[in-house]
RNA sequence: GGUCGGGUGGCCGAGCGGCUAGGCAGAGGUCUGCAAAACCUCGUACAGCGGUUCGAAUCCGCUUCCGACCUCCA
């Protein structure tokens, strides 16, 4: 089965069939970094980086851009008196706009490094392309899609709408009602239609972000960023493009209008738009106060949850559920997640353990492992379904553990079984998932900590044999304390930390 | 108000015409000095009402509730 995308688009899923064979390049809409990620945004990363992971899995050459956006995005009201987030943050906190740039590019880059997701491959700031940005306004306006009113260029979808078919696709909207907007807006006298939106801002005095261009001293607007970059470092049309659901209108609609109006076309063939996490029912926003950060949940710190919960689980929490549904997050779903993810990396762990001398390869428990596993990446390609592929895993689970305790012999499976099984479940956890084994975190001094803790079971176990148990289990006790877990099997005693 | 998307077992969350995921919680069991952990086994639910069909959680209509977008947001 070939891999399918959900379109937004066309809204079908379609086959994916990439532009240039065995390439592929892809843009997603990265943050505006005014102030620090919450975790709705992360789940959007996470689950483009999934995307990224799994088309070169498929053995894809993905060129993966993502951008930045330090300039433009404007507070309030577009095309009004509105000001520019990044220039706002640096005037009330008196320092340079690109300190406000820099200071939450830094907290970003940090919270994606402990979600594990990969680096896109190149990474441009709306600030880096401002020459790109005034000469596409140049094209815009030299193919009469963009005019000038008092210093600022405004691109005119009226037009665009008479000339192409284009305009409102992605988001469904109705271009008569686009057009007759009736909202009170400042500043609709420099337009000619409601729907035009700027391209190209003047400044006023406040404006720090401020360049020289033909019309004005003055900033690119916020939709052009995204137009240029994709342009220039995936060429006019490339494969697929990536972001909130929140951005498809007006952010993409209006991108889409730029690259027509400068280009001649619609720049991506697969749109594809990751939905909304949401915190006690309702969208999280950075704007209104219903959001919770990353660094929180990893703390605990914040009323919504009752302990912190790391990094890793948060990620299993997200492919737990499809990038297109809607994922509500609280304290009950979050500790499940934990549950379950340390299930999985535990079975994983007992995999790592179990070999047979047996190379023998058509053993029920291999076809078993072989069809669940080839089941868990057909989910994946249709249209990353991570929930099902992650559930796929889970049917394993119980094999394995047999596996482990003798319930199934692990000869009678034979040793190209197990190959499968870890070969798997590396792949999806580690490769696909970018899940990771966080008790590595801990700089390396796991050996030391694990030398120590063969030693003190030592001990303990001594004392059982001498059916000393107020010194057996206050040495169960005392580590409990300090939350570290023993756990007495059948062939001795085991630890792990607690989460 | 307009547009779109949803309401699935105690909770989260897949599925989207027949094969009735998965996780967590819960119940029973194994193990254990006790306990915990771990492991094994167990769940026929699809907002309501009509309709289409041999057959509907899945399609259609109505009702109702919720959310998103329409204004800055991933």
């Amino acid at each position: 089965m070939s891999l399918k995308i959900q379109n937004s688009i066309s809204g079908t899923k379609e086959v994916f069939q990439p532009i240039h064979e065995g390439r592929i390049g892809m843009y997603v809409c990265g943050p505006t970094v005014y102030s620090d990620v919450h975790i709705g945004n992360c789940r959007t990363f996470v689950s483009f980086d999934i995307i990224y992971r799994y088309l070169m899995y498929l053995g894809y050459k993905v060129r993966y851009v993502r951008n930045i956006t330090d300039v433009g995005h404007l507070e309030g009201d577009a095309d009004s008196n509105a000001e520019d987030k990044i220039s706002k943050k640096a005037r009330l906190e008196q320092i340079e706009p690109m300190e406000i740039v820099q200071r939450y590019s830094n907290g970003f880059h940090d919270i994606m490094r402990r979600f594990n997701t990969l680096e896109p491959s190149i990474e441009p700031r709306a600030t880096g392309h401002i020459l790109e940005q005034i000469e596409m306004v140049e094209e815009i306006i030299k193919r009469g899609y963009g005019y000038e009113a008092n210093g600022s260029v405004y691109f005119d979808t009226n037009k665009l709408i008479q000339e192409a078919d284009i305009y409102g696709k992605l988001s469904g909207r109705k271009v008569e009602d686009l057009l007759v907007e009736t909202r009170d807006l400042k500043n609709q006298g420099e337009k000619r239609h409601p729907s035009d939106f700027a391209i190209w801002i003047k400044a006023d005095e406040r404006h720090l972000l401020r360049w020289n261009a033909p019309w004005s001293d003055g900033f690119p607007g916020w939709h052009l960023e995204c137009s240029v970059m994709s342009t220039k470092y995936l060429g006019e049309r490339f494969d697929i493009h990536g972001g909130g659901n929140d951005l498809k209108f007006p952010h993409h609609e209006n991108e889409i209008a730029q690259n027509y109006g400068a280009c001649g076309n619609t720049p991506a063939n697969y749109w594809i738009h990751s939905n909304m996490l949401l915190l006690n029912g309702k969208k999280m926003s950075k704007s209104d106060g219903n959001n919770i950060t990353p660094t929180e949940l990893f703390t605990g710190d914040s009323d919504h949850i009752s302990k912190a919960y790391s990094p890793m689980v948060l990620r299993f929490f997200f492919l737990q559920a499809h990038y297109g549904s809607t994922l509500d997050l609280n304290d009950t779903s979050l500790q499940a997640a934990e549950k379950g993810y340390q299930r999985l990396m535990e079975a994983y762990k007992t995999l790592l353990e179990l070999s047979s001398a047996n190379p023998k390869s058509d053993s029920p428990v291999a076809i078993e492992i072989e069809q669940t596993i080839q089941a868990a990446v057909e989910e994946m390609n249709d249209d990353f379904n991570t929930p099902k592929a992650l559930a796929r895993l889970f049917e394993l689970i119980p094999t394995i553990n047999k596996l482990s305790d003798g319930q199934l012999n692990v000869d009678d499976a034979g040793q190209y079984a197990l190959d499968l099984a870890k070969k798997g479940f590396e792949d999806l956890l580690f490769v696909v998932f970018g899940l990771k084994k966080e008790t590595e975190d801990h700089n390396g001094h796991m050996d030391q900590l694990d030398g120590l803790m063969k030693l003190v079971i030592d001990m303990r176990q001594q004392a059982r044999e001498n059916k000393d148990w107020p010194t057996s289990d206050k040495i169960r006790d005392t580590l409990n304390e300090i939350k570290i877990d023993l756990k007495d099997g059948k062939d001795g005693t085991s630890w792990a930390l607690k989460a």
